[in-house]
DNA sequence: GAACGGCTTTGACGTGGATCAAGCCGACGA
DNA sequence: TCGTCGGCTTGATCCACGTCAAAGCCGTTC
């Protein structure tokens, strides 16, 4: 089924998505809605390795995924790159390039994705009009503040991943989707670069995981085996 | 002098504030300012190592550092203190309670503090009124998500520690203080929880920036010698 | 189907920074 | 004056993880 298409497949994914509850119809007048969704504009597909937008452009809006996946990442001086962020259907992007006006980052599709586009400033007019508005856009930003202090922390490697495999089910599971079984949409590469660590790292820790009976693994697909295992590795990492 | 006394000392705090923008008069009726400036609480003086606010406690206010520093900072299972930042005056704390309602660390003055206290409730009602609030509000917001990947890259020891001083030093100058002699509110080992390193190897570091004629270091207080050479060492963290 | 290139795995080795241990110094209280 | 306590420094040692190298695997191209 093609996302881009319809307004049927249009509403089942705002149930899943980050401004779900401000978007359905919730109490506002059916006027405050109509121009919700007027400033809301599709786009897409995108396909592997297509930019939806580089660092230093110019800042206008922010996007909801609404299927595939997309990465962030920063090219340093030195041309290596870092992986910011995964972003799964149903979550934002671009909501740290407020502040600079510009997008300190690239954001990349990992797979086949569509994306509502939502212009900010006309976003951040709508706001003024609809508390709900703006109130969501302050827990998104909020939350991305706490999702960004997450892999500041000194974790070993071993926390890391464990915590990166949890946190990425329980993700898919808000979404819908299994929480124990899935497949990775990005490379080992983009997993150590994401986690700080070397590609090599994470295929030795995965290959430990998988060893001591905690997942399966077959290339990119993951069986989580034992969720409560994990979780106990990744516990520094995930109780904040 | 004391912050706590006397508004002409408040109006001068304002200018150096993450609100000065938008409290000082600039196009706004005087009866919405009225409004801002009645909804400000100043509180204070805190001493070092008292609690401004703890980990879990319910999220009501932000604040704005008048006078003094402070440090916010997590306790991980292991009862490992994480310290996620330091705060100078001009500066916000708070901001990533908004999502989970609750403060997610605890924040701790390291010497002397005064603060302006914003009940959010109120804050975000005003701004919906006061639309250079509202924008405020997202630009924090969006800088403090900037500001928390900044540590969260894979950077070695020397290049944390020249972006931390330069960083120190640059957040110093733009609330009017030197940017080259300074006092560290911090201990070592602060610093060091901070960078995500022993406190031996910042000791060790700061030697050998001292050797190397690049500071001057006095326990606590520190001078800045070779500000391109440190922005230098630092340049990956400091570009993004 | 041969050849190529990117991704992944695996093993061998090196190292940056943590850890351990000891000593120094200034502050503070008796 | 002394003891002691916390913060800081310094040296010796250790280890988790990065780096290097090689080989396997898979899809893609001609």
């Amino acid at each position: 089924m093609d996302p881009g298409e319809g307004d049927g497949d249009t509403l089942r994914f705002c149930t899943t998505c980050a401004f779900g509850e401000v978007c359905l119809p919730g109490g506002y007048d059916k006027r405050a809605l109509q121009e919700l969704h007027c400033l809301v504009e599709h786009v897409g597909p995108f396909r592997a390795g297509d930019f939806l937008f580089r660092s230093g452009e110019r800042f206008e809006s922010i996007y909801a995924v609404r299927a595939g996946t997309v990465k962030t990442a920063t090219i340093d001086e030195e041309g290596r790159e870092q992986i910011l962020g995964f972003h799964l259907p149903g979550e934002m992007i671009g909501l740290s390039a407020i502040h600079p006006a510009r997008y300190p980052c690239d954001a990349i599709a990992l797979d086949t994705v569509y994306l509502c586009r939502f212009s900010f400033p006309a976003l951040s007019t709508l706001a003024t009009r609809m508390p709900g508005i703006q109130q969501q856009l302050f827990r998104l930003l909020s939350a991305d503040i706490g999702k960004a202090a997450l892999l500041a922390g000194d974790y070993n490697a071993n926390e890391r991943m464990a915590a990166f495999l949890i946190l990425f089910a329980d993700r898919l599971a808000a979404r819908g989707f299994s929480a124990t079984r899935f497949r990775l949409s990005m490379s080992r590469g983009d997993i150590a670069s994401y986690l700080r660590l070397a590609p090599e790292t994470v295929s030795r820790i995965l290959r430990r995981f998988r060893d001591d009976g905690l997942i399966r693994v077959d290339e990119r697909d993951i069986e989580l085996l034992q969720v409560d295992g994990l979780r106990q590795l990744g516990r520094c990492v995930l109780n904040h």
